[in-house]
DNA sequence: CAGTTTGTTCAAAAAAACTTGAACAGTCTT
DNA sequence: AAGACTGTTCAAGTTTTTTTGAACAAACTG
């Protein structure tokens, strides 16, 4: 039996409780998922598997949290979308086991990817959009003006586009701390 | 009597319908807001202002928009503080009018200095709250993971930091197209 | 001052986002 | 092949956020 097996490892055991350190971290990546806009499970998935150096299955990470199937399920998913975690298979195991990535460079540019980049791709498409309705109009005040606020989001999609990749670039400066490697 | 005074100009009656190049960009914006954050409806009254040239008051966007009164004063209270709309009064009127601020470096700094500065304040007190936590812990595994991944957030908080004045500058240069003039 | 205009507040209603868990599908084990 | 294990999906339930509008306050008007 399974959880008997597990239960019986001395102090790595994975299903102890969380340490208070854990759940103070697993909150913090809550609130930050939240500011940017992920549901706050994916932030406790991500900050539980920050904290360990093990990986840990769905399993044990919808125990720890105590969170339902569904929401590990979707959130380990999506999580691994952005670049933030990964999975890793044991040999000799079917069950899918992940890791968190984090290099602060990897975690900014997936989410950037994931979530800026097609912003900005439809901002095109709208750009085209609002271009098209002018056309439609008769010389005037409005279309005049609407030219006017067209040149002006071009601009700023403009912007938008050549700011990405300075971040990118800004962040991956002194990434990893002095400690252990990566990469 | 008001209504009518308004109704009587030209073809600069600002109560006149929507174009549908300002719905289209009114979409956006709302849109926009939607992925930082903010109510729909900031994101409309916000580009329902971008559209105009014109001061509007509470109550055209009320209109224009087909929003509550809640609505408006709620939305253009949060965007003036965020900096992305002033208000102005004529002289001679009692109420307040409103205009959109289109320069994306101020756009920028306010959410910047709205949303993100806190989060980097309180993301000190956070930190030595996880500090405590680990000092509360007798020597071990537990603890010496729990430093290791303090360090790490510390590090990211930093460069986080580090991070926002670029972003401020980038997006500085090169701000307003080359017509009218601003600043 | 009584009435009008302008704007705020906040409890309740509506809408949107998130989570749950049961049903399902595939794999492995015996 | 029956049973156990792993993981996905999605309709329904829950929670959170947003919107509404009525009640209120303040400032002006005649």
């Amino acid at each position: 039996m399974n959880a008997f097996s597990v239960a019986n490892q001395p102090s790595t055991n994975p299903l102890r409780a969380l340490d208070n350190w854990e759940i103070a971290v697993i909150d913090l990546f809550l609130n930050a998922a939240n500011s940017f806009g992920l549901p706050k499970s994916y932030g406790q998935i991500y900050g539980l598997l920050f904290c360990r150096d093990q990986s840990l299955s769905m399993n044990e990470v919808m125990k720890l949290l105590e969170i339902s199937k569904g929401s590990a399920s979707q959130g380990l998913r999506a999580l691994r979308q952005l670049g933030a975690v990964s999975s890793v298979f044991e040999p000799g195991d079917r069950k899918e086991r992940f890791v968190a990535e984090i290099r602060l460079r990897k975690l900014v540019g997936g989410f950037l990817r994931e979530q800026a980049d097609p912003h900005l791709y439809r901002g095109i498409g709208r750009l085209l959009q609002i271009e098209a309705h002018l056309e439609d109009l008769k010389d005037g005040d409005s279309r005049k003006r609407g030219a006017r606020r067209h040149e002006i989001l071009s601009g700023w999609h403009r912007q938008m586009s050549r700011l990405l990749p300075w971040v990118k670039m800004i962040v991956g400066k002194s990434d990893r701390l002095p400690q252990k490697s990566s990469d």
